[in-house]
DNA sequence: AGTGGATCCTGAACGC
DNA sequence: TGCGTTCAGGATCCAC
C-alpha cells in the first residue's frame, strides 16, 4: 500500500534510471490502467512513443515524468501498483499492465494487481499536471503552509482522520500513517476538526511529519509482496507500527489492547484509552 | 461548499 | 474439495 514515502522512493528511482531515456516502444497490455487517458490505449501508446523523459516529479502520491514534447506521463500506484525497471528478456510479471521499451536498454514496467492505479498523458502538464491541481502539497514539501492547514482543519466538522486523508487539505497521508500519527497525538480519528485546539492540530502535523520521515529513512513501508520500488526492492517499516494492524496487541504506552473499527470501508486502529472516542457533544 | 457513504478491482484468506 | 464471502484501500463520484 504505497503512501508518500513509497512514492518518493519510486520517484527517486525513476529519476535515476529513466530520466534521459527515450520511450522507444509502448505496449498497453490491459486497458484499465490507462482508463484516465481520453486517447485510449492506442492513443496513449502513440503519443508517448519516441518521447524523451526529462525529469521525475511528485505531488502527494502522484508522480509524473515531464517529456520533451511538453506533455507528461502522469501516474498513480493506487494500492498495488509498481514501477519496475527490468532488463530486456525478464519474464513478464503476472500483473504486468504497461511496458515501455527504453533506448538506454531495459524496460520500464507498470505492474498492478488490483488496478486502482493508472497512467495517463497530461497535455502540457510538465510543470504541474492540471489533473492534479487540486492535490495539496504534502507536509514534507518546503512550501507546505502549516498555518493554512491548521486553519482549514479547524473550520471543518469532519472527523480528523477523514481530514488527514483529504488530499485537498494535505496530500500523501494514507490509512496507515493516519492511524500512526493519530496514535502518537493521542487523538481519536472521529474528533471533529473544528473542536480541536490549534496546538493539537500543530502537534498532530508534527507527528505526521515524523512518521513519514521515519518511513522515508527506511525506504518505505511494505506489508506484503505488493509494493516494490522501481528496482524491485521492498522497503520495510512495518516493525515500527504502533497502531495500524495491531488489533488486540497491547498499546505501547498503556498496554490497553488496540481496537479496530470500520471507517470509510476500511480499518482504523486506535488505543481506546489513549485515544478516547469523542462524546456526542464534544 | 461541505459531508459522508458507495464504488471500483483482484486474489488471498476464511467459513462452511 | 469446493464454493461463496470477506477483506484490503486511494481517489472519485454522488446524493443530500
Amino acid at each position: 500500500m504505497p503512501e508518500l514515502p513509497e512514492v518518493e522512493v519510486v520517484r527517486a528511482g525513476l529519476e535515476r534510471h529513466v530520466v534521459g531515456a527515450t520511450l522507444a516502444s509502448v505496449e498497453v497490455l490491459h486497458p484499465r490502467p490507462v482508463r484516465r487517458d481520453p486517447r485510449g490505449p492506442s492513443g496513449f501508446a502513440s503519443v508517448l512513443t519516441g518521447r524523451r523523459v526529462e525529469a521525475a516529479r511528485r505531488r502527494g502520491k502522484y508522480f509524473w515524468l515531464p517529456l520533451d514534447s511538453g506533455d507528461a506521463l502522469l501516474g498513480h500506484l493506487g494500492m498495488s501498483g509498481q514501477m519496475l525497471v527490468q532488463p530486456v528478456g525478464t519474464a513478464d510479471e503476472r500483473h504486468l499492465r504497461v511496458r515501455f521499451g527504453l533506448t538506454t536498454g531495459g524496460e520500464l514496467r507498470f505492474v498492478d494487481q488490483r488496478m486502482f492505479g493508472g497512467l495517463s498523458v497530461s497535455t502540457g502538464g510538465a510543470d504541474l499536471p492540471p489533473e492534479i491541481e487540486h492535490i495539496a502539497r504534502d507536509p514534507i514539501d518546503p512550501e507546505f503552509d502549516d498555518d493554512l492547514f491548521v486553519a482549514r482543519v479547524r473550520k471543518r466538522t469532519s472527523g480528523i482522520k477523514r481530514l488527514l486523508l483529504d488530499q485537498g487539505l494535505i496530500s500523501g497521508v494514507g490509512n496507515i500513517y493516519a492511524d500512526e500519527a493519530l496514535w502518537r497525538a493521542r487523538l481519536h480519528g472521529e474528533r471533529s476538526g473544528d473542536r480541536l485546539k490549534r496546538a493539537q492540530v500543530v502537534e498532530l502535523l508534527s507527528h505526521v511529519r515524523a512518521v513519514m520521515g521515519e518511513a522515508l529513512a527506511q525506504g518505505g513501508t511494505s506489508f506484503d509482496a505488493l509494493y516494490v520500488n522501481v528496482n524491485g526492492e521492498s522497503g520495510y517499516f512495518d516493525r515500527s507500527l504502533s497502531a495500524y494492524g495491531q488489533e488486540g496487541e497491547p498499546c505501547g504506552r498503556c498496554a490497553t489492547p488496540i481496537r479496530r473499527i470500520t471507517f470509510m470501508n476500511r480499518s482504523s486502529y486506535f488505543c481506546p484509552r489513549c485515544q478516547p472516542k469523542p462524546r456526542a457533544s464534544t
